[in-house]
DNA sequence: AAAAACAACATGAAATTTCATATATTTTCT
DNA sequence: AGAAAATATATGAAATTTCATGTTGTTTTT
């Protein structure tokens, strides 16, 4: 029996690095699982970085910049600019706290939280139909690992 | 006995989208993953994505500027421009295709090559540690789940 | 209660990225 | 063969992102 270790473009007898290398999977399997709602994403009129900031809106109703910017994955800074047309399309909106005066409070408008109700609906189906395709496999366990991973680089 | 379903900042009854769902957990995975190995990298002198190029071609030697892309998961464009200041550096070179004068072919130079063999060793030993945090965990069997949900995702 | 340290957010300026499209070359179709 | 389609790369211009740092406000130290 012959083992097939890897992909087409595999010639030598060297064995490749990229395709068997951790980082490298977990960046493809999260670029090529998000493929395709990100362009649903697109088409309800955000772009990535807004549908997350979005999404954590959904959750929490009420976030200050550096929090949105943490879940997000993103810079503060990039985070402050994105607010700021999100705020400027109606998405989100802007609030002081009453206490802490460095503090932004963002929270979705009435018409994002129509968005985020239609997308993270979407997101949800889109989900299911993911994790159905990999139900027959290893892979189906696949939120549970990948919440076990985060937990330990988060503890160290 | 009450259940603890989710992170910190959990306050309401409702559950948690964000942090539950599976694209959300990919990307957080791989960004804080690579987070201190993308340190390194940067203390190498190369940006990620120029070590994605560099990691590419330690693996196949020669490459067009179309597959440097996907493989590294971006756009044609932007791999056409960081190719070009990749030159400028002398860390690749681009040569010509005997029969298509439409392709470029990549190749690291001698110099790109001694970064490439220290950095994929490091990358190597960095990958070890991270999966033997892993060891006594599901999580020690997410190489072969990832590549198994690559793997689907390209099947269709 | 100052001083120092820290935290949250904003911003200028340079660099990068994106998007659409151009150019050149090869392949396919009729 | 000629036309049309496809492929590979390049590029202008607008937009976004990054990096370093500025500003304001709060906490901690001494």
């Amino acid at each position: 029996m012959i083992l097939k270790t890897d992909s087409p473009q595999n010639s030598g007898p060297k064995a490749k690095f990229v395709n068997n290398y951790l980082l490298y999977l977990l960046a493809a399997a999260s670029e090529k699982a998000s493929e395709q709602f990100h362009a649903k994403v697109r088409k309800a009129g955000l772009r990535v970085p807004e549908w997350r900031v979005v999404a954590c809106l959904y959750d929490s109703d009420k976030m200050m910049i550096t929090e949105l910017a943490e879940l997000s994955l993103m810079e503060q800074s990039r985070m402050t600019r994105i607010i700021a047309q999100m705020v400027k399309r109606g998405i989100v909106k802007r609030a002081n706290d009453g206490t802490d005066r460095r503090r932004v409070w963002v929270q979705l408008t009435p018409d994002g939280m129509a968005l985020a109700q239609t997308l993270v609906a979407d997101a949800k189906a889109h989900e299911r139909a993911l994790l159905s395709e990999l139900a027959d496999t290893d892979a189906a366990r696949i939120k549970i690992m990948l919440q076990a991973v985060l937990k330990r680089l988060d503890e160290r």
